[in-house]
DNA sequence: TATAAGCTTAGAGTTAGCTCTAAGGTCAAC
DNA sequence: GTTGACCTTAGAGCTAACTCTAAGCTTATA
């Protein structure tokens, strides 16, 4: 049975964000002490630490509460359930990818077109783009 | 002169954005009718305009912030600030490509391991590979 | 002149995921 | 027995960029 700091060190895990995990549900301690101290024991360790790789993924809490009701009992759910999660993650790191990369192309384009001197940027080019607009719209959310 | 719903129409922000951003100093109404309605110019309009063109890029509304400040006095800056900015929104935007691509990556492995069928979760070897925790760690940050 | 659309302000709410604080109780070591 | 590290809670604060609300003027249209 680990103590929180001790759950922290293993898992990498502050102990302010364990807390706060498990005032969201996502994890656990199966016992206290009478003192009111949180003890974890294996299956309470193994499930941080599927939360915590989880998360290092890039699920977001909310993906790793699902996850996490599926993990509880397998038998009742099916691998299509955790492909359609996991798809969907998929789905959104693709189109977040396809934004950053339009960005990164107009600020290379912006970057490629100026000198970047210590003349006075009365004729800056990147400064004429932003004022004249004809850069390609990357954004579509932040 | 414009009002602040025509300039949301020419600009394509909204009358909120429009004030929270004349709250956070970047645009301004250079003049207002008795009642305090605001009038916009043309020289608030194309600032407008380089604000909205440099978000779609992606800046932040403190760059923005920066870039203005050299945009009203250029003889008082040098194309090297403006590169500076520029590059190092790029280089956060490749920091950011970086842990994404790592990201899909991850993802498209776990999703090509499970067969993502009817059957039952009992064997899923999305869930396995996360119980492991045998995924490449790929966040930073979110 | 009445109604609706549009404008004003200050300030609260939203999202996600922490991160920290205050005030106090517990525990192990010296 | 006292220091100091560790634990508890509720709740506030942080970031970024909006987004919305309420209460009340103003203006345009019919």
């Amino acid at each position: 049975m680990l103590k929180i700091s001790e759950l922290a060190a293993k898992t990498g895990l502050s102990t302010h964000t364990i807390r706060f995990y498990e005032k969201h549900g996502l994890i656990n301690a199966s016992e206290r002490s009478e003192a009111g101290y949180r003890y974890y024991d294996d299956v309470d360790i193994r499930r941080a630490q599927f939360v915590k790789t989880a998360r290092n993924i890039g699920f977001s809490l909310d993906d790793i509460s699902q996850l996490l009701s599926i993990r509880v009992d397998k038998t009742s759910h099916s691998c299509q359930e955790v492909t359609d999660i996991t798809q969907y993650k998929l789905d959104e790191v693709n189109a977040r990818l396809v934004e950053l990369q339009s960005m990164q192309n107009t600020l290379e384009i912006l970057l490629e077109s100026c000198c970047g001197g210590p003349e006075n940027a009365t004729h800056c080019s990147i400064m004429d783009a932003l004022e004249a607009g004809d850069v390609k719209s990357t954004r579509s959310a932040a």
